[in-house]
DNA sequence: TTAAGTATGTTGTTATAACAACGGAAAATA
DNA sequence: TATTTTCCGTTGTTATAACAACATACTTAA
């Protein structure tokens, strides 16, 4: 059965063997359901109580603005899964739609169950339970990091701030994963504006870089 | 004892009795130390695996810039509690320093403790499981939420997904729990520019308001 | 090698928000 | 009520980043 094999490979059952897997599903009652493209899986003002695991396919997380323009702010792929923050929650509602975007499969797990232990006390639930404990922790710590990069208001700020969260302790000099216009975006400022002041701190010697390669001279 | 009022209002233990909370102590191993003003709980660059309750006293997390100069960006009080993000992860270093801002009783419990079950398998290890991963969740959401207001980087669009952010569903007009300095210091804009912002949005027949009473008017 | 395309840097203009300074209204206090 | 203080809006100036447009490498493919 394909469909263990990508559970295996999710974050959700790491250091889960596949027949646990399989124990574990129908423990849990997951369910499986089919989605055709364009389908929406949750809507704004749902309540949630499932996390969803895709099987195959993709979804699209759909935020609307205040005019009623929708934007897509997140694509979420074969193997990834979705409404985690909502499902661990009770008393909020969904923010956003999901709507498929091709035809999917996907998983239902309820987050209760999770939770609550099953009464034979199983080992691998302790371990599913504490993977999903670190997924949102991590997504709460890139969260902050996020938010540390886009507080400041000045660029120059900004690009301080990215380089100190991307360098290594004890290192002055590394390269980053981004060409330039992926580092605008996700500092969320204009390439040809952050091009500008990179030079300009170079020129007053904070900084010196090569393409993706970077040294931060901080004491001149 | 007086710790156990004080943790029986702390949200990790909701729905558990002082008597149940007690007993998970004694269980959990729970730790209390004692810190003097100014003393380090938790360094940059720690592995961190328990979860710090604060009984009595204060502390800061302090953050170090660039230049290493500190800047305190949270402070908790008697009854918070602080590093459950890190607590909840291995293999990531703490990013700041946890500092005493006066004389402190700290009670510290190894998150490790709380995941895994023990042998006993009792019902309120379940429910503490259960409060960690809500408490967790709660804080995602809550930094989502801060993400979409300071993404954009127009002052009018900061505006509207605040009011679309905070008006109830349905609902066009609503109050809103901020003065204008509060409101500014939130979006991270400056007040003066805020009220200018607001009043030619009014102008415009955007929104309406008094004081903190506002109006969405979307279809003028 | 030449040509085409892409990534990056540079410059000048414009829009926007920060900032400072002030005036008036409302609220709190005496 | 009188006085002080706080809150909010307004105006003008200034700094900054977006934006557009172009120049210059560097890459890739013909």
């Amino acid at each position: 059965m394909d469909d263990l094999k990508i559970l295996s490979t999710n974050p959700l059952f790491s250091n889960i063997s596949q027949n646990e897997i399989a124990l574990m599903l129908k423990c849990f009652k997951a369910v499986k359901t089919f989605f055709t493209k364009g389908e929406t899986i949750y809507n704004v003002g749902d309540k949630i109580s499932s996390i969803g695991i895709i099987l195959s396919g993709s979804v699209h997380i759909v935020k609307y603005d205040i005019w009623g323009n929708s934007h897509i702010i997140q694509r979420i792929d074969s193997g990834g899964f979705f409404a985690e923050t909502y499902a661990c929650q009770k008393n909020i509602t969904c923010l956003v739609d999901v709507i498929t975007a091709q035809d999917s499969e996907v998983l239902f797990i309820n987050a209760d169950k999770i939770i609550k232990n099953c009464p034979a006390c199983c080992s691998f639930h302790q371990t599913i339970a504490g993977n999903l404990l670190t997924i949102i922790a991590q997504k709460n710590f890139s969260l902050i990091k996020k938010i540390e990069l886009i507080t400041p208001k000045s660029l120059r700020e900004r690009v301080f701030a990215y380089l100190s969260q991307t360098k290594q302790p004890n290192e002055t000099s590394f390269d980053i994963p981004f060409d330039r216009q992926q580092l605008a975006d996700y500092l969320c400022v204009d390439r040809s504006a952050l091009s500008a002041e990179l030079s300009k701190m170079k020129k007053e010697g904070l900084i010196d870089y090569h393409k993706n390669h970077f040294e931060l001279k901080l004491h001149p």
